[in-house]
DNA sequence: CTTAATGCAAACGATTTGCACTTCA
DNA sequence: TGAAGTGCAAATCGTTTGCATTAAG
């Protein structure tokens, strides 16, 4: 996985100092990340930066296509990744939150199921529910 | 879609008024609804109810398994259903988050991608974004 | 009776927003 | 210079929680 290659500028976004920390730090992530935990990690790095500029920032690369935002369902907060366009789905673990991508992705005939008369699907989004090995076994023990 | 027949009392469940009134509007709905429209229909309907009491009411049927409880991504509202034990998805309009029900799912051999030492997979959710007919008309006049 | 559920209000926490002050193009 | 972005604080809003009271089994 290409996570040190720095990641395309996209167009149209000026270039700030904030917005260049936040797309540099999620170039280094392999899994996706929330609001917060992106904060800190630019924060002990070095930079000064605000939270509501990581949110700021997170927002128009999103708008932009550059980042993806997920919302977990057993979770309250969003995550966001890099968008490497490769297409991708996670697995959760219930205990941990931990997301363990998943290679393969059964949903290329999905769209079949909805005729263009009722629906024009631009995307989706698979999330894999259960618990990684660790927490599993932690569970069994309980 | 058997919406009106009522839902089954889970288990180990106490009665009460606004949990009775919680489950018989969910059983009336045929797509997943937030807890303050819930609240509102209670309401309107004439039960007195607080909303506090319709987000513990829904919180102990899906610990129950008796409702479910989606978070769509683009959306910061929970949504929540009766459990029909009916396997399905939905297609999420980008527009006005109207979901459509998917009949079909693509991921009976899903799990084969994650193989048990890495993954115990007990559930996974689906979630197809694009534009119901009305917005992806309404997107092409702007 | 005795535990669990509710009414109600007040807290919470992730995210957003307002506004004066920079900064980029 | 002028529009767009940021610092910072304060607001928002869905959801949760605390506690005294009520109701279910």
């Amino acid at each position: 996985m290409e996570t040190n290659k720095s990641l395309p500028w996209p167009d149209g976004l000026k270039r700030s100092k904030p917005r260049i920390a936040v797309l540099d730090a999620l170039g280094k992530e392999t899994v996706p990340v929330t609001a917060s935990a992106l904060f800190e990690k630019i924060r002990s790095d070095d930079a000064s930066i605000w939270l509501s500029s990581v949110y700021r920032a997170l927002e128009s690369f999103v708008e932009k296509g550059a980042v993806i935002k997920y919302m977990p369902t057993d979770s309250t907060m969003a995550v966001y990744e890099a968008n490497r366009h490769i297409h991708k789905h996670y697995a959760v673990c219930v205990g941990c939150h931990e997301m363990l991508p998943v290679d393969d992705c059964p949903l290329r005939e999905m769209s079949d199921a909805l005729s263009p008369e009722r629906f024009h699907v631009t995307g989706h989004n698979l999330e894999i529910y259960g618990y990684c090995d660790k927490c599993f076994k932690k569970k069994k023990h309980g």
